[in-house]
DNA sequence: ACGCCACGTTGTACTGTACAACTAGTTTCC
DNA sequence: GGAAACTAGTTGTACAGTACAACGTGGCGT
């Protein structure tokens, strides 16, 4: 087996560990809010409000499933629907005030965690590895 | 905010999209054994078999949750239990041969995307990935 | 106006998961 | 030697997340 193989089994092992771990972690981490929920409340509050479709598109999720999240997300009072008045078909989500804030709590809590994980790399490294993770997942989107 | 908070913010962004995504595509690319089984499989080829309890302290699974996949991964025929002689409790569990066959086809096949995925990467960036990916998942086996 | 397309919801089914209660062996310790 | 405590695994139950298919409703093109 070649340098190169061996390192590509390596990233490929521990990213697989990674995704394993990372639901489960994020759930014990943040019992009010769940790593898909996170994510689509964070996505509407950056963009400033989508529409469902749009979540799914960039998640490839199935838009019923978004549909069932953005429900689940609003009975908490964390996100409110505005019909598009230009067309009556198309609610644009955005946070409630109260969903920017749980939102916030979480992201710094995240944060502070991945602060920690991370405190003992020098600045280069960490520099190196977002910029290798950026690039790893920029090629999966195109591949598949 | 300074260079580092935004390699750690780009480093949560991109971990958390790749856990998203990674059961589906590995659903998607293997139909026939999902990514935990995959992944338990794995692990008893590996390891010339083990207890149903160390797969479960291994991968921070409830018993319960191996015992479903296990029994599932029995009925299709890739995992054999080996009573254990001197405790009648334990069940040692080894890979059939057609499991072993399986698995090494998703391995394979799973190896080569990845290696895809990673084609036009440098040697040296490949093997420093590799070792940023052990090093941080290290750091959260340590911090939970 | 009719048919087609886009947006979203609902019915249904399945996977992965945890927790709690249970059964059945094993070890400890008096 | 036997009761209590422990360990391995299974089963009942519940729930989240997900997909697919069928549907309702609203907008658009010819």
């Amino acid at each position: 087996m070649t340098q190169r193989d061996a390192s590509v089994e390596t990233i490929q092992q521990e990213m697989t560990a990674f995704a394993r771990r990372a639901r489960a972690t994020a759930a014990r981490m943040h019992p009010e809010l769940s790593l898909v929920s996170y994510t689509l409340l964070a996505h509407l509050d950056d963009q400033q409000g989508c529409r469902a479709t749009d979540l799914a598109a960039h998640y490839y999720l199935d838009k019923s499933t978004v549909s069932r999240q953005i429900a689940a997300l609003e009975k908490l009072g964390f996100v409110e629907r505005r019909i598009d008045p230009d067309d009556h078909r198309v609610q644009v989500l955005h946070p409630t005030a109260e969903g920017a804030q749980v939102l916030a709590n979480v992201t710094a809590s995240r944060r502070q965690a991945f602060h920690e994980r991370l405190a003992d790399w020098g600045e280069e490294d960490l520099d190196r590895f977002a910029s290798y993770l950026v690039r790893y997942n920029a090629a999966q989107e195109k591949l598949g």
